[in-house]
DNA sequence: GTCTCAATGGGCCAAAAACCCACGAAAAAA
DNA sequence: TTTTTTCGTGGGTTTTTGGCCCATTGAGAC
């Protein structure tokens, strides 16, 4: 169960290396990893990627293919396909596992990297979102803060009251 | 259970070293670790970070994600691991869990030290808040006791009528 | 077949963090 | 008032680690 396992939290800034290399804090990457060592790396949205074990990762995937299923069983066969393949588009550009070097150190894939938006040399906000790792562009960054922070204390008041 | 632990009460002026550290004063420490020994730093405002035992802070962080699983048990599990997502986002800007070094000394973490608004070598008023410790910035405190204090009679009279 | 270029993995170094100790001052006890 | 102990602060030392650099390997082109 992905929500009883050790909260990711922390906010770390990191440098890219010139060959898109990214150590991880140790912080992070020991509660990230858990048991296992696979890790997938995925696109959240413009200037964001994050990384998931692949033991929280893989659950989330195969809840979402059941809906899928089950969606399609009651759907007509062009339908289906169709839904397969725009399935099958996501599944291969938007996730990606990726292996872990010594040291905690990864590669950003080359399809991940526009996205993210930084250049080789450049600083990545490393920042533990609980349930996943997010590598945000700093200018990505401050800008969600600014837009999230206001609302936040509300919704923490209401989540503890 | 925290609320039933020794309040946490007490003004007292400490110094910053060159290295960001801070040693917490020893009437504070004990009450303030409990059985636990690891701590808990928040961003609380402009001049002020707050020192929470992990043992108290625990207990709020599960509550707030009990709510939200039992919140979205009827949603998908992609649904609930973005919303823990979101809020764990949120709440790594807001705080984070640090080592408690020999003599009862922490370090201020990097992100940290800019709200705190103290340089190295400074002052920090360290303010026993009954449940918490409070860091402050001299003239922050002098700033918050001004506004607080005329208020303050009326409501001692309110909790203990 | 050979040369060149590029990607990948590993090793090394320096800066920083954590640890430990010691001194001095202040408070408490005698 | 004097002595003793506790506690806050500074500094030195060691270990970790983030960042840089190099070496080796594999692929592609000429």
């Amino acid at each position: 169960m992905p929500g009883s396992a050790e909260l990711l939290l922390g906010e770390f800034l990191r440098t890219l290396d010139d060959r898109f290399r990214l150590t991880l804090p140790t912080e992070l990457l020991d509660p990230l990893l858990g048991d296992g060592s696979r890790l997938v790396i995925a696109k959240e949205r413009t200037g964001c990627l994050s990384l998931w074990s692949a033991a929280t990762w893989q659950p989330r995937m195969d809840a979402a293919l059941d809906v899928i299923r089950s969606k399609l069983e009651a759907g007509l066969l062009d339908q289906r396909l169709g839904q397969m393949q725009d399935l099958g588009r996501l599944l291969s550009t938007r996730q990606r596992t990726i292996p872990l070097a010594g040291r905690g150190r990864l590669v950003i894939p080359d399809g991940f990297r526009s996205l993210l938006g930084v250049e080789p040399g450049g600083e990545v906000v490393v920042v533990g979102a609980a349930v996943c790792v997010e590598l945000w562009q700093p200018a990505a960054w401050d800008a969600c803060i600014a837009v999230e922070m206001p609302g936040f204390r509300q919704r923490i008041d209401e989540l503890t009251s």
